[in-house]
DNA sequence: AAACTGTTTTTTATCGATTAAAAAGACAGT
DNA sequence: ACTGTCTTTTTAATCGATAAAAAACAGTTT
């Protein structure tokens, strides 16, 4: 059976839109709604269907008022748990059992052991393990499964080779973007939040994964190219991952990443190509040697 | 119910090597035959029973020998469509009906409706589907299907731009290669093959789809990195369907590309890295030139 | 003990059917 | 044109079945 997770989160965040409502005020349209819980307004009906059954909301002639506004805050949401579709539960559970347990590279991957480990049906892995599969951390033997082929260094420094290239040619057309660029705006309205951020560093740095990640999309916003595009998907999941896993100096690395941010942003702004370059490398090899101490690399695999 | 065409292909490539031995010989092993049609000793033994009762093959206390040649001669082999895995036949239909029928982009795809079109069950196409996305030419919107995004020129100049930047990067670390390196021995022969098919290609310029993608493949080989290795995938597999379909100058654009590549091997065996990427960029900009002029783009989505 | 063959167990590929969720479409009334 | 109501289609997810293929196990023979 499909999950509900839609629902469930369409019907938390309308308990949050109704909670600004006044009492007795009129709830804006279906298709508005629609609009913004991002569901179909069938899902947006069978969530107010709720709300009115829980008595938060009252229904006079088709048109949909606020019935109790303390009503729909005691009303429970549904937890996050709760909200998380199928594919994502797989990919948690498949890359903390990746990271912690099993790291071994050759290490044998079995679709129907998974599926038993985890409770979910092979098919659900299956289509996980094919997605996957582009990020070049297992590989498929036809007809013999899928082998792990370890979060190396190895990985790691190919990985950065190709980040490096497109980093700089993204850098490098947003240097030459004329001024009247809405990018420019973009660029400093992030610059600001980082600034925020290194303000309050002790207390949000775990914002920083999030941030990091919107400030290279933006970049890459200058030329767009669908690969560099999908590239960057591998980029931020190995990171999102690597943020969860490695805690180790979090605070400390990313006040350094958030300070090499900013002086990247500052070339950017100069539109000094040589600058943006060093600015770029800078930050882009302690990016490299942060992920590369957390791989399970030994010796030999290392030299190369 | 599985294919059987690991076993038909294992078939008719045992009766080849059957062919190849004389009257009495006796068979190798079952687990050098496994090795040789690199399959499972499940499925060689399968084989061997198959040429056992067709009186091709005797067995003496467990040893196998060549009982009549001629009998194997005679047995008909499977046909080349039946060796084919459902996975490679779903990929065919695909673009097939992608490239022909159906090139607007922004269609909705259906995997149900695909499904009855082609006669495969649904999870083949899902599967399909998902492994697809990498390509870049469809996307995935949740809770409702896919989108093709079209065969544009855009795909072509964004293809492109990144093939650009890493074949002039292997290409410069191939130039740099020791002497000593295996690769030198293997781009001479490669060369060799080049002025063989040029020698005759009037008649055998069809052949030139594969030699093309070993000669960059040999190239990309000189620093090896997997996401370079994956997205050269794409290129093969954009390049497999576009010789299939655009007929046009066929053999006179196989021609022009061969003397290129010629050009590009000299430039490298000379070392001189001004001129490697001369020859380099001269290829590149041939091929992109005849790739955007197949695609299906009308100004409007040229422009940009 | 290495190298076989024979036998049994596991795993994978593919299909078909089922269920509920979610989206999309049709249509009448204002 | 818009909203609300009702209907149809499509997607997500699961399950079970079946044959193919691989892998593991168990003896034999040299």
């Amino acid at each position: 059976m499909k999950t509900d997770t839609v629902f469930k989160r369409a019907f938390n965040d309308g308990l949050d839109l109704l909670s600004r409502l006044a009492d007795g005020g009129e709830l804006p349209s279906e298709n508005v709604l629609r609009e913004r819980l991002n569901v179909s307004r069938t899902t947006v009906r069978k969530v107010l269907d709720r709300f009115e059954a829980a008595g938060a909301v009252s229904r006079i002639d088709g048109r949909r008022f606020v019935r109790s506004g303390r009503q729909a805050r005691m009303l429970t949401k549904f937890s996050d748990a709760e909200t998380v579709p199928r594919s994502a539960q797989v990919e948690q559970r498949f890359m903390e059992w990746m990271l912690r347990d099993n790291a071994r590279p050759g290490t044998a991957i079995n679709e129907l052991d998974l599926a038993r480990r985890f409770g979910f049906a092979t098919t659900s892995i299956r289509e996980f393990l094919n997605r996957f599969q582009r990020f070049g951390l297992i590989e498929k033997r036809p007809n013999a499964g899928w082998v792990f082929m370890g979060f190396t260094p190895d990985f790691a420094l190919e990985l950065f080779e190709i980040r490096e290239m497109f980093e700089f040619r993204s850098a490098r057309a947003f240097a030459t973007l004329p001024s009247d660029s809405p990018l420019w705006e973009r660029m400093r309205a992030i610059r600001g939040e980082h600034l925020a951020l290194l303000r309050e560093v002790d207390r949000r740095f775990h914002d920083f994964s999030d941030l990091d990640s919107r400030f290279h999309r933006l970049i890459n916003a200058a030329a767009p190219n669908r690969f560099i595009d999908s590239f960057y998907d591998i980029i931020s999941f190995i990171f999102h991952y690597h943020y969860q896993w490695n805690k180790q100096d979090e605070r400390q690395r990313n006040e350094v990443a958030l300070r090499e941010h900013i002086d990247y942003m500052d070339a950017l702004f100069s539109r000094d190509i040589a600058a943006v370059r060093r600015a770029c490398k800078v930050h882009l090899t302690s990016a490299r040697v942060t992920l590369i101490r957390s791989t399970s690399g030994d010796a030999a695999s290392h030299r190369r």
